[in-house]
Order: structure tokens, then sequence, then C-alpha cells
DNA sequence: TTGAAAGCGGTACCAG
DNA sequence: CTGGTACCGCTTTCAA
């Protein structure tokens, strides 16, 4: 078993030319006579040859792999419903472009630049796809330090020369704003995520411009996106005198979360409090009462990220890309504040 | 910027000496004077010199690479809460080795078999990472006839040439249903997984083996794993004239589910219904009221796999490995069965 | 239009 | 111990 495989040799032996002629044909570079290059095809196609990516890059300088670094402390590890949808999205475009996804799952943050060096030092990947960007985000000199190719997710406050895919989230944090006053809220907080994080802090400060423009006072409490500190805020607000009537959660675990802490004290869902998550997760719409939320496109992020990194390693061409904006899905989680 | 990369023979050069010494130094080869190596050491560590992995796989047929094929439908791509923490495990002990790992997720099993078949053809891994086995998976004839190494998670019903990472979940689901027996409740129904996938269907084995065991006439409805599914389940079992009391869930996305299902028909859990969960999800600590489940520990997974697939692939060693056994996780989910 | 040969960055064998 | 050389599988001049 196991054929020891067959190679460029192979190929050329076979159709009685030279491999020069195979990789030329392979190639489809113009200078192989028609005649000789649809035999060539022929002989590959019989013989099952298919180039070696290793020995193939090890010519041309490339790893036909690109890599994706995923930071999680042990604690919001596995909370995050983005990622297998983004992978998935990556996985159709470097599927039929040869490429590969190498990906690597971190700690903290020391483990997190040796594997961006190690990848880059052993040119084990064309480029990386980053995600969770923090505002000032320390992977975009190191990237340009190791001279590598990136594409991010988000638009970096500091700048940066890669380029960026991005998602309007403005539109839709007012609309889920405005569809909260429409249903009599008034006092209406915002359980926000990591501070660091760009998507965290913009849709924080989205918030407060939305609650700001329909007159209503933000309050605001910080976590770092984890459904613990999702619960520990609720308590916090619902302790308060004057209690909010309705929460907005960054993200849906901790919307999830929160409604945890209502239910628990016996409040009556959503009558009691109206909950908003910010990222249209699956998990939500079984949750009870479903969850009103914005939507989100994993997969659309991950096949444009894909896409624009591809652009970059292969033909140098740099250019941001803009998805659809996000809407607002309401289901049944909001609803018009009762009496109190 | 990004010096031209040092190779083998700039160290060779700065050293005066010839690659063939630096090659057998680096791999901590004898027959190199001790001298000379460390003269050879000192100058790959100034010139910064790290072996390319691409270039060293041509030589020695390797990819230093491990592959995770996943198989997820758009509907329960997002839901399962394993992932993460497995890759986590594994990168452990691939970083360590200098090995990396290519993560490809596809949606259907067309798909996936290409996966397997280009990856192995293509020589982009040395092995693979099998989850989510099906009782007869076609995957381990596929890459026995690949001639392909693996490593499976859990133990193949049809046989398999390759090492297994098993975890005894047979004892956890005895401790589970004694708890909800001990707690007064005889109608328990079992939430399944899929049946065609190993666990899925063990676990309903032996639940069906544990409720007997009591005394108890198992009741059981079949899923696919799925929220959507889990949610449609409860339906069923809350219309029944012989409602269960309780209701084990395949996994906790799905017990999570029947939590919204349950209390969007009002009632009171975990007095009028007791819920548990099968894989301790992090997330099911934050619900409400918090899942009583088995623990899991997919770092442990990881890591146990990943270096039994290296052990196979450096060594020839194949070898089984028998992870600790799932212990109960008693949380607020369960509890007596009011009268009714 | 084609073939020979050098090179990508390593490893391994064989003389010396 | 050490250096020279062939080779891993493919791409790319350069002559013919």
């Amino acid at each position: 078993m196991s054929p020891a495989s067959v190679t460029i040799n192979d190929v050329a032996r076979a159709a009685g030319v030279s491999k020069s002629l195979v990789s030329l044909t392979l190639n489809e570079r113009p200078g192989v006579k028609e005649e000789t290059r649809e035999r060539i095809l022929q002989v590959a196609r019989e013989l099952g040859w298919t180039p070696h990516p290793g020995a193939r890059g090890l010519s041309l300088r490339r790893a036909y792999a690109l890599g994706l670094v995923l930071r999680r402390s042990p604690r919001t590890i596995e909370v995050d419903p983005f990622f297998a949808s983004f992978i998935a999205g990556v996985e159709t475009v470097l599927a039929e472009r040869g490429n590969v996804l190498v990906l690597t799952v971190v700690p903290d943050r020391a483990a997190e630049e040796r594997a961006y060096e190690r990848l880059a030092a052993d040119k084990r990947v064309d480029g990386f796809l980053l995600t969770d960007l923090l505002a000032d985000d320390e992977r975009i000199p190191l990237l340009e330090r190791l001279g590598s190719f990136a594409v991010s997710l988000g638009e970096p406050l500091g700048g940066s020369p890669f380029p960026a895919v991005t998602r309007d989230y403005d539109a839709g944090i007012d609309e889920l704003v405005q569809h909260l006053v429409g249903l009599g809220h008034r006092r209406i907080a915002h359980v926000s995520g990591d501070e660091r994080m760009l998507h965290g802090r913009r849709r924080r400060e989205r918030f407060e411009t939305a609650a700001r423009a329909a007159g209503i006072d933000p309050l605001v409490v910080p976590t770092d996106f984890s459904p613990e500190q999702g619960a520990e805020a609720t308590k916090a607000l619902l302790d308060r005198e004057d209690r909010p009537t309705a929460i907005v959660y960054g993200n849906d675990p901790m919307a999830i979360a929160g409604m945890g802490v209502a239910h628990e004290r016996g409040l009556d869902l959503p009558a009691d409090l109206s909950i908003t998550g910010l990222d249209g997760s699956q998990i939500g719409s079984f949750v009870y009462p479903s969850l009103t939320t914005l939507d989100n496109d994993p997969a659309g992020f991950g096949l444009a990220a894909a896409t624009a990194l591809l652009r970059l390693v292969e033909d140098g061409e740099a250019g941001d890309v803009a998805l659809p904006p996000a809407r607002l899905v309401v289901r049944a989680s909001t609803a018009a504040p009762s009496g109190r």
C-alpha cells in the first residue's frame, strides 16, 4: 500500500519529456506545444500526480498556508460561538486554492507572541488572519517587524499597513437602542466587553452615543466578555435603586448568563427585564426567552479575510473589504417594561 | 526589513565548517567535536538561525504537522464547546515539538473525504486526529487505504489499526441515573444524540442499562445533537401523558435548549423538571438553574491524542491511552420531583 | 518547443 | 571528526 508517491519525474518519464515541461504545463505557462501539453496532462491524470506543495514552496518560498493564532484564557476558551463558522468560511476559499489553515490556540500574550514569531521564522505560513483585534494591537507592529503579511478583522486604531475586513455595527446598535426606547425603556444598561478589544470598545461607544441621542443617560458596566463577569455585572445592575429595565450585553454568552441571574432572582423575562445580545449566536434562539440580538456573519468574515489575504500574498494587492452592516434581530427577550 | 532569512549555509560559512556539521550538531548527533559543536551552536544563536521545517521535511518526508478535519453541518457548527479546549490541549504538545496543527472545517461527507485525501496526497500532515467518531467510521478504512497515521478519540466498533484515546463515561452515567433515582425520580427520559456517533450511541445504551438496573423503563428520544432537535424532543416529552420528571440530555447545548422549552411552558425548574447535560460545558454553570452534568476534559483529550499520534509518527509505537473516567457534577438543575 | 542544470534549505552517505 | 556530494520534489534560467 501507500504507493511510494508519484513525483514530477515519474510523470516526465512516462510522458517522455523533461520535468521542465511538466512543470510548465502544470503551471499553465505558455511555450509548451499543445500536443505535448495534453499528453503530459493525460499522463499526470493517469498516474494521479499532484505536485507536492512542500517542494513547490521550497522553490517559490511559499508555505501555501495561512495562520490563525487564537489567544484564549482558560476562562473564555469555550464560549465563543464565532470561530467554527469563521474557519469554515476561511476553508471554502483555501480549499479551492490549494492552501491550508494552520491554527494555534495559546493561553496568554507571551505564548501568542512566540507563536507568531515561530510561525513566521519557520515560514510555516504566508500570512496571518488577525481576529479579536485590540484597540492598539501589538500584533500589528510585531508582524510588520517580522515582515509578514496579514489581514485584520476590523480596523486597528493605531493605523495598520495591512488590509482590514470591516463590518458596520453602528447602525445595528442604533436600531437596537431605538427598538428598546420604542418599547418604552428609559433605563437601559450596557454590559460591555473588554475595553481593550476594538469591537468591545466600539460598541460601547456607539451604545452611549445612541442612548444620548435618545435622551437617555447611558449606564455601562465593563467586563472581560466572560459569562462569569456577565453574571456579576448583571447582579450589580439588578441591585441598584434605579435598576435598568433593559440590558444590552456585549456578546451572547454574557446575555445568557445574565438571563440566568435574572431567572434566579425570580424576574419575569422579558416583562421585568429586557435582555439583548450583540452577536447573533445560534444558541441564542434556543434559550428562553429567545434572544434579541444583532445578526452576525462569521463565515462571511472568514471568506472575505482569506480572500483578501491570499490576494495580498499572491498579487501584493492590499485593499479593505466592507461586509454588509449588522442588522437587528428581534426575538422574544425584549418587550415593553412592566410597570414595576 | 525581513532579512533574507538565514540558512544552514550562512551558519556553516560563519562557523567555518561544512553544512554537514551544522546539520549533525543541530540534530544532536554524535561525531562532532565538542568544541566545534559549541562554536556552531554559538554562531547559530548569533545569527538567529532555525532550520526550515519545509526543507527538512522534504528530505525526511515529514510535514511536521498534524491534521484535524471537522465535519460540521451549518446547523450544529457553533454549538460545540469541546473543540477550543481540545485544540489548546493539542497545541501544548505540538508547540514544544516543532509541529503544527492543520485544521479543516467541512460541511459534509463528500468534502470531508476530499479533505483527508488531499491532505494525505499532498503530504501536508503526518497523521490525523480523529474526533466525533462514528460507530462504524468510514474514515478508518479510508485512512488505512491512504496509508496515513491516525489516532481516534474513542474506539471504533468496526475495529481499527490506529491507537485510541478513551475515556469511560459509563460510571458517570450510572452515577447520574442513581443521583436522579435517589432524588425520587421514576420517569426519566434521555434525549440522546446522533445514533451513528459512537459516544452518542454508547451513552444511550448505558443510560438504558442504568435505568433498567434501577427498575426504571427507559424512555429515549433520538436527535442529531443540535439544539433545535433538543428543543423538539423536549416538547414531545412534555406533551406526554406520563411526562418525565427528569430529562438527561446527550449534550449541554441541547440541555440548555430544553430548559428554554420548559421555561417557556411555565415549568418551575428544577421542581417541575430536573434536567442534566452530559458533557460539562462552561456555559452550563451560568444558565438558570445551573446545569448538572458530567465533567469533561477536552484539553486532556487533546494532549493525550497529540502525544499518542506523535509517538506513532515518530517512533512507530501504537498504544491506546485511557483518560480518567468522567464524574458527575451536581449543580442546581436537578432536585426531587414536586408532587405534580 | 524542449532539455540540462542550478538552486530552494535541509539530511545523509561516503571518503579522507 | 570533517567535507564533499547526491538527493528530497519542484521551479526557473539558459542553450540548443
